[in-house]
DNA sequence: GCGTAAGGCTACCCGCCAGTAGGTACGCGG
DNA sequence: CCGCGTACCTACTGGCGGGTAGCCTTACGC
């Protein structure tokens, strides 16, 4: 029984700064995409984290920082992950379609990343919803651009160029209704989830009611 | 200069109790949907409706109260709203068709209504959530009923149905988003963002960059 | 072994806000 | 004009939670 036994069981122990800031931000992601950003607490932060609350203070700054910091690495995580995985050079439904696999193979594997993104980070108001508002309104515009080029390259134009961005914020809504749809339901693959909204956004019900499938042509 | 003059200007007085309670409804729609639940204060509630605090509580009971209370009366209005424009006796498309022009026409008039319900009631958690969750799924459910009876009477069946709530709660998803995007485009009609998703749900992409176009059939 | 800087903590402050106690004005029936 | 109830208010409390002051402790250079 020497005095070493005496110590409480295992205190995570002077870490360098760069991985107590990891840890701080997974726990306040996790946090965050539990309760929201008015229902979180510092405490609960700094629990979760193994840390204590001035820690945060000094590494990440304020509550409102601390929830930046979370929505600007999440959502860079998100966009690199869905920029590795098209390619520029195959046709418009290809690429679609390997844009939505990406996306739903990311909600899958960092689903409080998603919500967060989603679901909380516009309810704070003011910079964030902007910030949000931001990316969204980015990945419409690429979309509305597959769009039109798609559709000019037929030689539609006018038509499709005007309601294109209408289109594609239906389009880009659809697919994050269908990833919150596919949280409450994860057997189910990001290829399907994916090829459904292939068959919906490219087929449409007519045609599908018709008996058609869309496939990817490898 | 008599001692009436000196009155302050005309405090609303002494109505009767239906009447203050649509007031502070109004009121807390409004707080509500401009900084969700739990950043709006009661004190600012209470301000807007023009009564005192302790009025609110007398009435409506707790802040939590209160917000069901809010979401019960949006929800009715906003079902009712697209009950009344549905014909249950017309072909599928023009059932989605009319569906979606009353919502669209039901999100133009009452924004604070719709926000409230869409983005605000989620983040409250626990048995909210679970309320519009349920709202959101019955109207999934009923318009997966109507991809998979519109499949089945042409003889689809399986695919459709397996696939049906899924390509459902994309739908409805992206006709929300759609709602939300027009909420910053006042000037595009409701007729417009219905036939819009008409032509993206019906027709899909491909058929649109061939120059399809879905139209109403009266 | 001794200064010193950086990692880390406990314990507190204080403002904001949900919720309430207790009082005042007004109408109405006698 | 006197109770009596109802509409309505001002003014408070209690606690929760963001943010901080100040202290301890380990590692490392010399």
């Amino acid at each position: 029984m020497s005095e070493e036994d005496q110590r409480p069981p295992e205190r995570a122990r002077r870490l360098p700064r760069a991985v107590r800031e990891r840890q701080i931000l997974d726990a306040a992601v996790q946090v965050f995409s539990r309760h929201g950003y008015h229902a979180a607490s510092m405490d609960e932060i700094s629990d979760v984290a193994g840390v204590s609350k001035p820690m945060i203070y000094t590494y990440l700054g304020s509550k409102e920082d601390l929830f930046g910091a979370c929505i600007r690495r999440e959502a860079t995580r998100l966009l690199e992950a869905i920029q590795a995985g098209v390619q520029p050079d195959l046709p418009p439904d290809m690429q679609l379609w390997h844009g939505l696999r990406s996306f739903y193979r990311f909600v899958a594997e960092y689903r409080e990343s998603w919500t967060v993104l989603h679901r909380q980070a516009l309810t704070v108001g003011g910079a964030f919803a902007a910030e949000i508002t931001d990316m969204r309104a980015r990945a419409i515009q690429l979309v509305a651009a597959l769009v039109v080029s798609a559709g000019t390259r037929k030689g539609v134009g006018e038509q499709a160029e005007f309601s294109g961005e209408g289109l594609a914020a239906s389009l880009v809504g659809g697919a994050e209704s269908l990833a919150d749809w596919a949280l409450d339901h994860p057997d189910i693959s990001d290829g399907v989830l994916a090829s459904w909204m292939m068959n919906l956004v490219w087929l449409g019900f007519n045609d599908l009611i018709e008996g058609a499938v869309w496939k990817p042509s490898e």
